[in-house]
RNA sequence: GGCUCGGUGGCAGAGUGGUCAUGCAGCGGACUGCAACUCCGUGUACGCCGGUUCGAUUCCGACCCGAGCCUCCA
């Protein structure tokens, strides 16, 4: 089956190929690590989390990069108003964004390069620009000349005479033109900095992106991913730096993902509406988190918001309600992937709406089956749930798991259910009710069958 | 100002030139001791105005409204 993308370059959907047959390689832009990560942060790593589990289906490899920015001058700065290192900070937050990114079920990138370890490669590049007469040297900066670039500006479909006209930010006096930006800046006797042929200092951000890439997968990537914020200037300056430098394509695919709305703004941290993954896992489960960031496609904007969080416990309590009831089914794990409704949503631009309107569709079939055609109703829902990150944890155990501490215990809820099975035997109906409605007031919803009663834990 | 992108039923959210999204909520019914779960049924939704067309929510144009980027930002 062939998998259709979003080519931020071409603004078309694209039939992908890579480059080299069977081996993908994939750019995502990761973290500056001087802080926790809010929900918007989120949102690329676990789409492109699940864009990586649909390519691993059609290559049989796939190099997955996601970065680690760990000099920045935000980092600086909060180093220097916590009074603390700039490594003490960096591995704090390096160690808290990857158990934040699991806690979602996100995979481990397969890579994950530091801009710190990368510093050579940075000189690198900076010094080929300025061989090739791409950069320029100006007051202690080594700065990237745009003007030298004919077709600056493709990916964001912007030319640069527009951008000056509604520029906001005051010019730098060592700019020879307003769009040049920094590939190298120099550094204070206190500032981290690194030596170089223009002395001590540090790289510009997007230098960072366009010397790790080279360096761990190459001149030329199959896709880069990240938000769409990204697409001006860090994109556009990291596709100026790398063609420059080494001619050819740079990226093949180039996909953005859109934000996170509240109340219909963006989420962002300079708006200061935002949540932070860390902060809402105290009262959702990371699972339910990701099934809401994969509730729309990941280029429409997704309102974040409590009534979306709600919904999507309640959903994932469903689907795992229905898992439940064939828990004891043996499931061939034999799924013929390119026959299911959910691979095709997939591989269409990775439509997650229609992926999962199709696993409803699942398990709606598998109420209505007969015995022998659950196991493998079973097995293509979990098919899906699996490359959606979904769906993939013992389904009982999911339903009961408490919220809260204070919560009731398994063996106080399971006592009562004894004492009120014994009363309906003995047709003493107002103590069953009894038991059920003191049950469902400590948050417990209890589900008769013939031959005995389920329970599940109920958020509200 | 320039450049992008949107406006879908109570809510969330896909999609399409002509019978269907899907989920939640609501309503009616079946099941149940009563419920819950599940099942069945149930909604003249596509910003506004023109145009193209046998037919437009879907294509084209104008308009209104909103968002993003142009500054750090997923």
């Amino acid at each position: 089956m062939r998998l259709k993308l979003y080519n931020t370059m071409s603004a078309s959907k694209e039939t992908f190929e890579p480059l080299v047959v069977d081996r993908v390689t994939m750019y995502v832009c990761g973290p500056t690590v001087y802080n926790l990560a809010h929900i918007g942060n989120a949102r690329p790593v676990v789409v492109f989390d699940t864009f990586f589990r649909l390519l691993q289906t059609h290559y049989k490899t796939v190099i997955y990069a996601r970065n680690i920015t760990d000099i920045d001058d935000k980092i600086i700065n909060a180093a220097r108003e916590g009074q603390r290192s700039i490594e003490s900070i960096t591995d704090e937050y390096t160690l808290k964004y990857r158990e934040d990114m699991a806690q979602l079920n996100a995979l481990p990138p397969t890579l994950e390069p530091h801009a710190t370890h990368n510093i050579d490669a940075m000189i690198a590049l900076t010094r080929t620009l300025l061989e090739k007469g791409h950069a320029y040297e100006s007051q202690g900066h080594v700065l990237f000349a745009v003007e030298s670039m004919a077709d600056y500006g493709k990916l964001s479909k912007r030319v640069l005479e527009d951008m000056l006209a509604g520029a906001r930010v005051e010019v730098a006096d060592y700019k020879r033109h307003p769009g040049d930006f920094v590939l190298w800046k120099p550094s204070a006797a206190e500032d981290p900095g690194w030596d170089s042929p223009w002395g001590r200092g540090r790289p510009g951000w997007h230098l960072e992106c366009s010397a790790m890439i080279r360096a761990h997968l190459g001149d030329t990537i199959d896709i880069h991913g990240g938000g769409r914020d990204l697409i001006f200037p860090h994109h556009e300056n990291e596709i100026a730096q790398s063609r420059c430098a080494h001619g050819g394509d740079y990226v093949r695919y180039w996909m953005h993902n859109a934000h996170l709305d509240i109340d219909g703004e963006k989420m962002s941290k300079s708006m200061g509406n935002f949540r932070t993954v860390r902060d809402l896992l105290q009262s959702y489960r990371g699972e339910v988190l990701r099934f809401a960031l994969l509730s729309a496609h990941y280029r429409t904007p997704l309102n974040f918001s409590a009534e979306l969080l709600e919904q999507s416990q309640a959903t994932l309590d469903s689907l795992y309600s229905t898992l439940r009831e064939v828990q004891e089914i043996e499931v061939d794990r034999q799924v013929c992937l390119a026959d299911e409704p959910f691979y095709q949503a997939l591989n269409d631009d990775l439509n997650t709406p229609i992926a999962i309107a199709e696993i409803h569709a699942l398990a709606k079939q598998l109420h209505k089956s007969r015995p022998d055609e659950k196991a493998a109703l079973k097995a293509r829902m979990l098919a899906a749930g699996n490359l959606l990150g979904i769906l993939e944890q013992d389904p009982a155990q999911w339903l009961q798991d408490a919220a809260s501490a204070d919560a009731i215990a398994v063996a106080d809820i399971e006592a009562l259910i004894q004492e009120r099975q014994a009363a309906k035997l003995a047709k003493n109906y107002s103590r069953a009710d009894e038991v059920r409605a003191a049950l469902l007031a400590r948050g417990v919803v209890l589900e008769d069958s013939r031959t005995c009663t389920k329970w599940k834990r109920k958020s509200d």
